[in-house]
DNA sequence: TAAACTTGTAATCATTGACATTACATCACG
DNA sequence: CGTGATGTAATGTCAATGATTACAAGTTTA
């Protein structure tokens, strides 16, 4: 099973308020076209960013504007942010090994750590990329598809 | 969204049948009601680990066996054995970003390398972890079991 | 103030994948 | 040959994703 698209669309919200931001009002109508999903979806993931503190969504008025620098916000925020996983474990555990037999009655004692180092592992890679990272490469990148175009 | 509890149940089955495979034949019926789930589950996480090289299953005969020593299988061949992941990516990208939109055109590049880096991370970890070190925690925590018992 | 636009949110639906379950053909072995 | 095991197909249930429609409520502007 993969991560959720949410994720992915999440970054590429922030990229869209950081570029075009200053242009104009960046609404979800516009983020829907630019990520090609419905506008709903949009909402409801900027809603998840703004409960995590990460941008400002106005009603009525409309636009959204991120919160803080860009330096000051990893991967990893916009991961908690938007994935409602549940229990906030990565793997899924089968969920009733057998407590009868002495394998399953204690191959969570014997797995839990062994899975938390990997997630753990994962996140601390996420933390170690912030929305800076993503600024300057879409920088670059842009300007090249400025001048091939 | 979560990991498949495929990857959990495998090791599960490996566990079992290092514990027990010298007692008894461990067959998927066994491997069943030890971990609680259908037979018919088993049995096809037992085929993809058999596709894998990972262990042997003999048809009719009955009974599977791991086919290289504990140390030489790590956790990340059991994910990959069994992690039936379209792609190989464990980030699901939103489908159709705008090409009209310079970022839409470009999300991918910015992004790519990145979630590559975090995936390699999480396997890197996966790939630290031998089977060797989950029997080595198995022994201690049966051992545990039966004098609680 | 009225019209236009935007967000917040509920309700519904289609699709997909996980996992369960039944059934049965095939094979090995006592 | 009968018993028990695997290989595999077919079906069903359930949960999550994402799409979509609809509309109340708020803001801005004409």
């Amino acid at each position: 099973m993969q991560i959720s698209s949410r994720f992915t669309l999440a970054i590429h919200i922030f990229v869209c308020i950081d570029v075009f931001g200053k242009e104009r009002k960046v609404t979800s109508t516009f983020l829907a076209e630019s990520t090609n999903v419905n506008p709903v979806i949009i909402r409801n993931i900027l809603l998840q960013l703004k409960a995590a503190g990460l941008v400002h969504v106005a009603r009525g008025a409309g636009g959204a504007v991120i919160a803080r620098p860009l330096s000051e916000i990893t991967l990893l925020d916009i991961y908690h942010a938007v994935e409602c996983v549940g229990h906030g474990t990565l793997f899924h555990f089968h969920e009733n090994p057998n407590a009868g037999c002495p394998v399953g009655r204690n191959i969570h004692r014997i797995l839990d750590d062994k899975l938390e180092r990997v997630q753990k592992a994962m996140e601390r890679e996420l933390a170690s990329i912030t929305l800076e990272d993503v600024r300057r490469d879409t920088e670059k990148y842009l300007s090249d598809g400025a001048v091939a175009e």
